[in-house]
RNA sequence: GGGGGUGUAGCUCAGCGGCAGAGCACCGGCCUUUUAAGCCGUAGGUCCUGGGUUCGAUUCCCAGCACCCUCACCA
């Protein structure tokens, strides 16, 4: 037997003692409950001196965090969604009910009502005169003090790791608030909400290659999306005139810290707009979510670090609390903050401080080429050779990949600060309508920030001959699984005609990750995908 | 796929060519105002897996697996 079945099995009797007591240990509706943070505010305003009680009584419900248990007397730290709050438990209070606590542990989820008071030390405390156990835990919670760190277990058992880390929690509740801001943002421009099938016959709308799968009674195969975009363009066709998606889409590539096979994006399309209104767009959408989560997460910020600061500066010295100050950027979020309350849209992004204000600087691919890889886009020689330099392949490849390429290793790394570049090279991007008077150079942008792409936008093709050209040339091309998949029906509705458009795609998870700080993709999706482990006996 | 790192108790981590370690959690004892409560005592191990070197390997070597970082791939 495992210490793990050892410590369940423990945790089972307590439970069995419990029902045989004549407790449900699985509890059932309990009305009325007061969020801890609710108790806390309620509680400020009567200014209970330290050893008071007050007359106010509270109901209050959540997982045991920590438990100390003195003799006749225990204190619960208890945790709900909203934070933290103590339980004072005495024997002479509970009276029977003192056999409940004593079959306690850390991880069960109890309920408890009583008196809100102080202690002698001040601390903000429910004393307890009924006790309930709401669900008895049968498997030990992680260190109570460092929590789970194991990075692969916290994804593993992201529930855990859930009710162990509130600053986990807290990421996933800006996540949702930076989703509401964008879907609200849309709404209010006159956008619809709309649901594009994930299940393809045809993928296409990016380079990409999918993930297929199978429908039995029809007897087809199908694809994971890629992309809605030639769904959504088929809505401009029937009319629906602005439109948007926040679309989960699949690619069967590799993964990284930016990277995850299923992700997140908000595209867009507009009617006689173009990629010019779309960089508006760009700036309205991530203001809002800005707004959503930043602005206080940014102040709040800086009080956690230096609060964390001050008490290494006591326990363990000024080093210590320099490093850490130095490791949790203390300085960029000082900075950040500084910005915020100048009315910036000031974010800090693993030390870098970003200016989300609009409007964003825009600059040209060719400048930018120029600028950092020291070459010309139009000259071909200059760039296969600056191509060899920094060790990229090219035999083979189109003049306009290599340029391409070459971006993306010499300049993207540089565009810190929210940059949207414009002016590409038409041969990579075959569904953007060119320029009228340079057709070598496609109407689109790209948004980037911390060195990362975050978005991509283009006028729209809309000239069916045009596109289907484009779709035929890229269906010859060797080698080449990306794109390679003619769709007639899209074709067929580009031939009834699609106004002039927009069309836009922001990625949800690497906007999250800027706006929250957080280093990976995996941080900011509840279940990355990770290889199955062979299941634990446990 | 290339390079680097990690894998030791439920959790967080030390350690070492010669009986496997700490803190927390667990169990027992004392304790009615604690704050990561404290003090005393106990229990808990496939040292990731497989092979090799060695009298002896958790430690050194090789291979594999998993995860992290990085590069490549990736609108």
């Amino acid at each position: 037997m495992s210490e793990v079945d050892h410590l369940k099995a423990r945790r089972i009797r307590k439970r069995d003692a419990l029902i045989e007591m004549g407790m449900d240990a699985y509890g059932r509706r309990f009305p009325d409950v007061m969020p801890t943070a609710a108790v806390r505010k309620a509680a400020g305003p009567l200014s209970i001196q330290p050893g008071q009680r007050s007359e106010l009584r509270g109901r209050v419900a959540g997982r045991i965090a920590l438990l100390r248990v003195m003799g006749k007397l225990a204190f619960a730290t208890v945790r709900d969604e909203t934070g933290t709050l103590q339980f004072g438990l005495s024997k002479a209070e509970l009276g029977e009910q003192w056999s409940v606590l004593e079959l306690l542990d850390l991880g069960d989820i109890i309920g408890a009502d009583g008196v809100i008071g102080r202690t002698k030390t001040g601390e903000l405390t429910i004393w307890a005169d009924n006790l309930t156990v709401l669900a008895k835990s049968l498997r030990p919670p992680p260190e109570k003090w460092h929590g789970l760190t194991d990075v692969d277990l916290r994804y593993r058992q992201r529930c855990v790791d859930l009710f162990t880390n509130p600053d986990v929690r807290d990421v996933f509740r800006q996540r949702s608030s930076i989703i509401q801001a964008i879907r609200d943002c849309l709404i209010k421009e006159g956008y619809c909400e709309v649901d594009t099938p994930v299940l393809q016959p045809i993928y296409g709308g990016a380079a990409a290659r999918p993930f297929t799968t199978h429908h039995n009674t029809l007897d087809i195969d199908l694809y994971l999306r890629i992309s809605p975009e030639l769904y959504l363009k088929r809505l401009l066709v029937g009319g629906m005139e602005r439109v948007f998606e926040i679309s989960r889409n699949f690619r069967n590539e590799g993964i990284s810290t930016r990277h995850n096979p299923e992700f997140t994006m908000v595209e867009l399309y507009e009617a006689y707009g173009d990629y010019q209104v779309m960089m508006e767009r760009v700036e309205q959408m991530v203001s809002a979510a800005f707004e959503a989560s930043t602005r206080t997460g940014v102040p709040q910020g800086v009080e956690s670090i230096e609060g964390e600061v001050r008490r290494l500066e006591k326990e363990k010295g000024a080093e210590a609390a320099a490093a850490y100050a130095r490791e949790h950027h203390l300085d960029a979020y000082r900075q950040a903050a500084q910005g915020i309350a100048q009315g910036r849209l000031t974010a800090v992004f693993q030390g870098d401080v970003l200016d989300f204000t609009p409007p964003w600087p825009r600059h040209e691919y060719a400048d930018l080429l120029r600028e950092y890889a020291g070459v010309a886009m139009t000259d071909v020689q200059a760039v296969r050779r600056k191509a060899e330099e920094l060790g990229i392949g090219h035999a083979g490849k189109d003049d306009a990949v290599v340029v391409n390429d070459v971006f993306d290793a010499a300049v993207e790394r540089h565009l810190v600060g929210p940059t949207f570049v414009f002016g590409y090279p038409a041969a990579i991007c075959p569904l953007t309508r060119r320029h009228p008077e340079d057709p070598s150079i496609a109407l689109r942008f790209e948004a980037f920030a911390a060195g990362m792409e975050l978005g991509n936008a283009y006028t729209e093709l809309n000239d069916p001959e045009i596109q289907e050209v484009n779709f035929k040339r890229r269906v010859a091309g060797e080698g080449d699984e990306t794109m390679a998949v003619m769709d007639e029906d899209f074709i067929s509705a580009l031939e009834y005609g699609m106004p002039p458009a927009g069309g836009l795609g922001v990625g949800i998870d690497r906007l999250v990750m800027l706006l929250t700080d957080s280093p990976s993709i995996r941080d900011v999706i509840l279940f990355p995908l990770q290889r199955p482990q062979p299941a634990r006996t446990s």
